[in-house]
DNA sequence: ACTAATGTTGTAGG
DNA sequence: GCCTACAACATTAG
């Protein structure tokens, strides 16, 4: 669900709320797959809440809880529980309540950083235009599926794909881009995560931000999700394929192969 | 009933 | 190693 600018805004939320706190309870609800693993991050104290690609870190002095939030996770700053409750951390003040109704979210402590970012690529905000030209151009695949690939860079999930390509008038199909195409599809990206970041993010369907409110990004969405809609540059209608098993939205006029 | 949904990972084949 | 396809995970909404 939550792709960068969503992830961006909930740290940015939390981390007021949550450094210098100490976690004192973490109550699980129900059951939770194998692949969660809180203890022993009780006692623990809060140092600092960041973002790492699409991860939330919740750095603490004696390890570091690692969250990812799938596709329909939600962590809530003084949160009701509801019926996909997973978590509900008892801070010394506050409480932090982690939703997951599909559950393919993941809450993960351990005692330093963890091993799986290693393998995420670089930032899409910190990447230089000409590191981001390098990466795109040392890759035969289409350009979609390598925007998703987080091994390649990490942050962009399906929406800010396609807004960005189609920002960029670059068909999602596209492989071995020339250096200007990928140059400005470099500044589509910033440009769309910047303007997504001060929108506070895009509520389709679950996401809301650790106090619950929608995001307000998907009123300026071009082409996610408006298949047969008209293009907002050039009136052509809006089409959806499918690329590597997701849904892809882009204008055939504007996005020429 | 069927399909698609903001995601990742593992497996298999070319 | 890179690229593609598919299944799996679990649940809701149209």
């Amino acid at each position: 669900m939550p792709e960068l600018p969503e992830v961006e805004t909930i740290v940015r939320d939390l981390a007021p709320h949550l450094v210098g706190r100490r976690i004192v309870e973490t109550r699980v609800l129900g059951r939770l797959s194998a692949a969660n693993c809180l203890e022993p991050s009780v006692g623990a104290q809060i140092c600092s809440v960041r973002r790492y690609g699409k991860y939330i870190l919740i750095e603490c002095d004696a390890g570091v809880l690692t969250v990812h939030l799938g596709m329909t996770g939600k962590l809530l700053w003084q949160g009701a529980t509801s019926p996909y409750t997973r978590i509900a951390f008892q801070l010394d003040e506050g409480r932090l309540i982690y939703d997951d109704a599909r559950q393919f979210g993941r809450v993960r402590w351990s005692s330093g950083q963890p091993a799986e970012l290693e393998r995420l690529g670089p930032d899409p905000l910190a990447i230089a235009p000409e590191e981001f030209i390098a990466l795109v151009q040392g890759r035969r695949g289409q350009i979609k599926p390598l925007l998703l690939n987080q091994r390649v860079l990490r942050g962009l999930g399906n929406i800010y794909a396609d807004e960005a390509l189609f920002r960029a008038r670059i068909h999602p199909r596209a492989r071995c881009i020339s250096a200007a195409r990928a140059r400005r599809l470099h500044q589509a990206i910033v440009a769309v995560l910047e303007q997504a970041i001060a929108h506070r993010g895009s509520s389709i369907s679950d996401y809301v931000d650790a106090e619950g409110r929608q995001g307000a990004f998907q009123h300026l969405h071009q082409v996610y999700g408006k298949q047969g809609r008209p293009c907002p540059a050039c009136g052509a209608g809006i089409r959806r394929i499918e690329i590597a098993q997701r849904g892809a939205y882009y204008c055939p006029r504007c996005q020429r192969r």
